[in-house]
DNA sequence: TATTAGCACTTGGGAAAAAGAAGTGCTAGG
DNA sequence: CCTAGCACTTCTTTTTCCCAAGTGCTAATA
């Protein structure tokens, strides 16, 4: 248990830290709280032995351990509300009419980005909710045809599929088919309903029924219903703690897409808030802090994700966080 | 005019410093040349005072001047064929029948990327030869619709447009419209002939014709006739002239997918083969030299461009791009 | 008992000096 | 025209030196 004058120094130091990234030293300190810097350089001793603090030498100032992020943000962070300038930038998105649901989503990543130089990241997944709204096909040339698929939910896929010497009517009836009984399926649990629904039924009706039913199956097979998107890679850059070309490599490496994808779907945070995992506490580096949060809107579910230094404003980007959330959720 | 002998010098210091970015001797030349190295001394300070060759300071080895690339690329370079590894690189993708013509194209910039560790970009653009093959309307709520567009080469667009209180059945209409009159027009001529032919009948028999019309007029207008693809932004990263955090930046920001869309756009080879430009001699960056070439296939024209440091392995990637382009163009 | 002033000590960083390596230009002789 | 030899230049690396920042400890103090 922390005394309040350990408390204030360990929040001083973080907050000094995240600030300049110079390590803080006794004299700083003594300023502000009206004691001599002895007197904090004992505290400081202290709050060492604790694990909450580091030194990067044996003389320097303290810098804060992995374990003092996470007491600071457990125990010190003050929520404060976002600035104005923050909040008016980000009503201006939700508060445009012209936005879709989606674009609003993408325009906030952009904007947190630009806004605290970190990387954020956004991982969708079209929901449950997503069911079929009409499949239609436009052949396109003697042998490929295009197959359209669109959601209740707006969302559109479409494949270019090739099928040699097929005969039309028969790709019309089977399309006709799959509208008639399979509209309002949700998107996963169409493959099924093919397999046991249309199959057995074009088997009869349709000459061909074996390739058709294959591409058919392909296409919803492939159905993306999960989407990546990386906002701000080159962030990265402007951190002073990631000033050499490997490390910046590294992690640029680990924001791959394919890569990025199975990270970020990995995070899971124990409740429905917003979850911080700071350094090793997370799966992509471990020089890094990750704020995640979860967000269900009818049209899918997903995470946003900014990764950052571990010298992360972790105030701001929390109540960022939040904000978004709530008004995407409308 | 150059001696047989100092275009042996010039080309050997090109290579050599391709290879290894250290400046080139006059010892390690007369290895090769069986000469002494006060003899190369002297061919090399002619060289200097041609431009062809610099110095890093006065008593360092020579280093090629841009002039000096482009005498090599001009007069010295030697188009070998590819190496065997490319080549059967490059073949798997090309005789792989599964692989769409874009996605062949696709995984070929990422194949180049990865081997030879430049950027590569594709800016293509759908062909004069798309023209409408047909468009559908899907409604997926009082208030909103998505309208898909396909060409007779298998793009397939769509938007979702708000259109709050309107009849669907003077959408049907108008959607029966477009696909009787202006199936078969060239995309890029379909804004015209929305105005001149389509507009001028709904105004009669449609009552909200005025919202509808620009509405489809936005979706035709804005058909992303461009599309841009940047490969391996991270390989910069690679080569120790971009060794400092502030020019990679710099860099990264002309990646950048706006940027660079019209940056690329700008690169006019004169003729219609392979084009080099190097350093200063392109609009990208004056320490990268930009290989760049043309093709055209039924669905699209385009480029394809390579983007590397001066000293990049110019007849490996002339050679890669060569095969390319032939093999997309089939 | 908690705080403080004072001081010796440690470390990193930057400047200056020294030593070494690589390579040049020039000259004189074959 | 070529080459061996040598003085010279510049960069690079290493070493040395010194300073600034900041610590930990001790003894005195409130």
């Amino acid at each position: 248990m922390l005394t309040e004058r350990q408390k204030e120094i360990l929040k001083i130091i973080v907050l000094e830290y995240i600030k300049l990234a110079k390590p803080v030293g006794s004299n700083l300190i003594c300023d502000t709280l009206n004691c001599s810097s002895a007197t904090i350089r004992s505290e400081m001793a202290t709050l060492e032995e604790l694990g909450l603090l580091e030194k990067t030498h044996t003389s320097s100032g303290r810098v804060p351990s992995e374990k003092g992020y996470r007491y600071y943000v457990d125990h010190l962070m003050e929520l404060k509300k976002m600035s104005a300038e923050d909040m008016l930038k980000l009503q201006l998105i939700f508060h445009n009419n012209q936005l879709q649901y989606n674009d609003c989503l993408s325009e906030s990543l952009r904007l947190i980005s630009e806004m605290t130089n970190y990387t954020s990241i956004k991982l969708g997944s079209t929901s449950h909710n997503n069911t079929l709204k009409e499949i239609s096909v436009v052949p396109i040339s003697e042998d490929n045809l295009i197959v359209i698929v669109v959601t209740n939910m707006g969302y559109v896929e479409h494949k270019n599929i090739a099928l040699p010497n097929i005969n039309l009517e028969d790709v019309k009836k089977t399309v006709n088919l799959i509208n008639n009984m399979i509209v309002g399926t949700p998107i996963d649990e169409i493959s099924a309903k093919l397999e046991y629904e249309i199959k057995p039924i074009i088997a009869n009706y349709v000459e061909e029924h074996e390739r058709l039913y294959n591409a058919f199956y392909n296409v919803f097979n492939n159905f993306a219903n999960k989407n990546i998107d990386v906002v701000g890679k080159k962030n990265i850059l402007k951190h002073k703690e990631f000033g050499n070309i490997e490390k910046v490599s590294q992690i640029l490496d680990k924001f791959d897409d394919d890569n990025i994808a199975s990270l970020v779907e990995n995070i899971q945070g124990n409740n429905n808030d917003i979850n911080i995992f700071i350094g090793k506490e997370n799966n992509i580096d471990e020089d890094m802090t990750v704020i995640e949060t979860n967000y269900h809107t009818p049209q899918e579910d997903g995470k946003i994700v900014v990764v950052g230094p571990k010298r992360m404003e972790y105030d701001r980007v929390v109540s960022l966080l939040e904000f978004i959330k709530e008004n995407i959720e409308r």
